[in-house]
DNA sequence: AATTAGTTAATGAACGACCATTCACTTATA
DNA sequence: TATAAGTGAATGGTCGTTCATTAACTAATT
């Protein structure tokens, strides 16, 4: 028989097969059985841990919301850092998380907010937020030290650059060209352009 | 009892309501009863207009599709078509399609792919294959004419345009601050300055 | 113009499969 | 011995799909 474990490793292995299987094949799409078969058990043995499967899913997105977020909230106010550096700090920690071990290739971010309570939404939403938030207080101090261009909008560019990471799970591979670094290089690159920056860098 | 409409105009209904549901709730969390529901009809009847419910997000995902692509293929190939021109004509007709009417706020294309068997997947995938052609064409272009800059990579800078345009559909609302023109306007700007051609335009 | 035959849109009922979840239970551990 | 990890079986539900049948249309025939 097999042995039995204790509680918290129990929720990390689920939470980590869980995060794992939607990711790759989609909420709907991932039953409870098949989480439970990866970890080694039975289907009802889950409900010991979590009170269902939406609360597994929010569980997921909001530690994952919570890693985009966290390492980055210190460049909202902080006058001091270089817009131009805490750019590159957002981006850099934002892609790392997004293309580093993981490897999937759905949105599950993008998608799976749906699948939650309106109560749990609003938590993750809140967290989105923040990141909206820090993002445009750095494009604001960059154009006020004119460094971006005053022409800009600071949300839509925000946007396009959270984008152009999100959506960077679907094309990426490990296998590829590029590795991660250069991939933050070049989208810390242009989106520094993008923001009217790119004097810092000639052409080349 | 309900009158009989002919063979295409239940197809076009069927085709227009699915593509509104799955765009609204997604494909897995949209049913057969559903589709039939807001159609007017029962779900068995749908069996006899389509094969089943793959056959319907294909139909609408290629023809979803076709509608990016076509009409920037002469793009591809055009040397007197200034890059930079090209460029807005790719960005404001992927736009228009991807903002336009419809109002949605999910994914489907990025996530509706795996749904798919993987012989319809690999015609979306085609085409999807001919914008990324299109663009990259454009970028070289634009690098050999001294337009942009060398330094950028052609796949992963139309990638990255792609993702702004894409997952725009999230963000964007017709009752916001900007208009369809408008985001066209600010696209071009960021992917133009992003692609380090931003000198066509002073900083303001 | 009336009748008929053929076609096909539309239905109701049923199918088997799978789903998330519940619950009484067994069993291992501390 | 108390606690809690783990199970088997069952529940009620939904899903996509099939199929025999009905009813409304079209076109040819009388």
């Amino acid at each position: 028989m097999a042995e039995r474990k204790n509680r918290a490793t129990q929720q990390e292995l689920i939470l980590a097969v869980s995060s794992r299987l939607f990711w790759e094949k989609g909420y709907a799409e991932t039953s409870m059985k098949d989480i439970a078969g990866v970890c080694g058990f039975r289907p009802a043995n889950i409900y010991n841990f979590f009170t269902g499967k939406e609360s597994i899913l929010f569980e997921i997105l909001y530690r994952e919301m919570v890693d985009i977020v966290v390492p980055i909230a210190h460049l909202k106010d902080d006058e001091s850092v270089n817009p131009v550096e805490a750019l590159r700090l957002m981006i850099e920690n934002h892609v790392k998380l997004t293309l580093g071990e993981k490897r999937s290739s759905k949105l599950l971010f993008d998608v799976g907010l749906n699948n939650l309570s309106p109560a749990n939404r609003k938590k993750i939403i809140r967290l989105r937020d923040d990141y909206d938030a820090i993002g445009v207080a750095i494009v604001r101090r960059g154009k006020k030290a004119g460094i971006f261009a005053k022409d800009v909008d600071d949300k839509i560019a925000v946007f396009s650059i959270g984008s152009i990471i999100a959506r960077s799970r679907i094309w990426y591979s490990p296998k590829g060209k590029y590795s991660v670094d250069e991939i933050i290089e070049f989208m810390f690159r242009f989106a520094l352009r993008g923001l009217g920056g790119g004097a810092v860098f000639g052409k080349r």
